[in-house]
DNA sequence: CCAATCTCAGCACAACTGAAATTC
DNA sequence: CGAATTTCAGTTGTGCTGAGATTG
């Protein structure tokens, strides 16, 4: 009746029983898929955004210089597609990158509006220290889990991500 | 060399071109596995905002509402800790629902200082529609996605809280 | 004129830190 | 006193909408 039927195989036990009974001592939360990722994003945004503080960069410009990384070249409208943000967002925090010669801005040879960014060499390296500052909190949240079934949780969540997309 | 030899079997550039031969072409920034939690989590968030501002609800007074129901009876820091944020910030979310009738402040009769907080009729009955809004959504984000699969998902990032939790 | 892009401005949400008061 | 809890106050990060300018 509460959960209805469907995609929250949690309680694994006393799913019946007035939940109060067991305030005492029940462990988990144990409450819908969405609300696993809305924690575990988080705690992973407090843990990440600690370990970047002395680096000086904030989680969304890691985000934005990752994304910049693999896309290689792009104007701020593609960026802020790639990361699920408006252009309006991406645009802010490539100003702050920019100012800080992370980030190169060149007019689109092609078409006169639009303003490529890539990464500077500056902005290579200073990933390359994020990358590693980061390293250890993933590799934390990943303990006892094994490689393969890593894979498949990404996977599964790459697919939860373009089924929202539409 | 970059990515060392953990724990992110997508992608980075193009000499990896045994995964992202069978998806479709170069259509994938491949990031981290915590940069897709954070894609997930901002559209979840967007979306999930959206169905609920028809019933006057933010997201985080959601969720506090489902942590509550869970949980049947906490104090203020209890909730917070349960939510992975600060006493602050779940003191914040229940003023705004206490002032609303959806959660009732009662004082701990075995403990002075303590105040429990608990669901009010309004209070589930409200949670029950919010519930029902934010279905669909779930619905569609696991299009495609056996029901064991999803549950498989679900206790691994459970685990994956738990281990950065410490 | 339209559409896309960029950018400025203001605003909202949800978290945070700091600090004070209360209670055991 | 010290520890835990609540709560007030201010701040930050990160997104949003609206509106305007520019370009093809």
């Amino acid at each position: 009746m509460r959960d209805s039927l469907n995609l929250v195989p949690t309680m694994s036990k006393n799913q019946n029983s007035t939940l109060e009974a067991a305030t005492t001592r029940t462990r988990r939360p144990a409450l819908r898929l969405t609300y696993v990722i809305g924690s575990l994003d988080r705690i992973l945004r407090r843990r990440m955004s600690e370990a970047l503080a002395p680096l000086g960069l904030t989680l969304a410009q890691f985000t934005a210089l990752s994304v910049l990384e693999a896309k290689g070249q792009a104007s701020n409208a593609q960026l802020a597609e790639r990361s699920f943000i408006t252009p309006q967002s991406a645009n802010e925090v490539m100003n702050a990158m920019a100012s800080r010669n992370l980030v190169s801005r060149e007019p689109d040879p092609t078409h006169g509006r639009i303003v490529l960014l890539q990464l500077t060499d500056e902005g290579r390296a200073v990933l390359r220290q994020c990358e590693q500052a980061v390293k250890s909190i993933e590799k934390q949240m990943l303990e006892g889990i094994e490689f393969e079934a890593a894979g498949t949780v990404q996977r599964h969540l790459e697919t939860f991500v373009r089924n929202l997309r539409g």
